[in-house]
DNA sequence: TGATTACCCATGAGTGCCCATGGTATCCCA
DNA sequence: TGGGATACCATGGGCACTCATGGGTAATCA
């Protein structure tokens, strides 16, 4: 199935809109009507995904039985702190100033794609973190054959 | 099963365009959309696949239980920096001007078989990068012949 | 009433698609 | 065995379409 993939480095424009990119409209849907984003827990960065994908979240949420706290950090800071933004008939959006504002975007957006959701940076911010994963990459000698091996085997071994 | 060998030069002309070696092409067969690529972890080269070796290591991700600060790496680096690049109708890719200019690729690409993979390359970097890999590979004194015996003896050992 | 948002239209650069050509390797025939 | 024909591959060019970007206006909201 179609995953967000890539990034993109886009302008934002004198009246705050900016496009999402066409590949991730087409991720989407035709039918999409805007997209949903939300201050990341773990980046400077906010968190971007379809409105479906925030109803998975809530479902998830109901299925589980998470500790009252993290439940309550859940249900305050994401559900409590997203914004749902429609499209333009350009496929552009109209970021709030507000959570632009707490990652340091102003005129430029890079999107970021993460498979079933994808991540806003602003893009001086995304290539120092980009830089520091690859030298950690580099120092733990990651491999992603291995990573493939390592999965083909844990089947196998009846794990 | 088909895997990607050998080495091959080509050229990248005015529009970018570049052809694919007709037999990596065969390996990815006749139903391929085009590839995808990525920068390399070790490398300063690209590291290209099929569209179904990515889902591979995708699923993998899912199946591992990788300390977070990796799956953040590979989730960020490696799918946020992979693009997935159509054939034309003539089996050329067009690379991504940013992707070309982080390994120095300018008028010539250096597609370098790495079976189940490929990998591109600025081609004078890749001399460069095999006269030292030779080097290495005498000062360990590596077998290739040793290394079969020694996948042998550990299938039969039943390890 | 001013600011913001939604909606609509336009444009240029880049991309996708299609066609053409030259060179080389292979095959077939004399 | 050599030459010609054919097939395949890499390379080159042109045109239509898509995407990102920019602007204007009317409606809505505070």
């Amino acid at each position: 199935m179609a995953v967000f993939l890539s990034s993109f480095v886009n302008k934002v424009d004198k009246k705050g809109r900016v496009s999402v990119p066409a590949s991730f409209r087409a991720v989407l849907g035709s039918d999409a009507q805007g997209i949903v984003v939300f201050r990341s827990l773990q980046q400077e960065a906010l968190d971007g995904c379809s409105i479906a994908h925030l109803e998975l979240l809530s479902e998830s949420l109901e299925k589980l039985d998470l500790a009252p706290e993290m439940f309550e950090l859940i249900e305050t800071t994401i559900f409590g702190g997203s914004v749902q933004i429609p499209f333009d008939g350009e496929g552009r959006i109209v970021l709030p100033s507000s959570l632009a504002q707490t990652i340091g975007i102003t005129d430029e957006v890079a999107f970021v794609g993460r498979r079933k959701t994808f991540q806003l940076w602003n893009p001086q911010k995304l290539t120092e973190h980009d830089t520091s994963a690859r030298s950690a990459a580099r120092a733990q000698d990651i491999s992603l054959s291995k990573i493939i091996a390592q999965a083909s085997s844990k089947i196998e071994g009846g794990a």
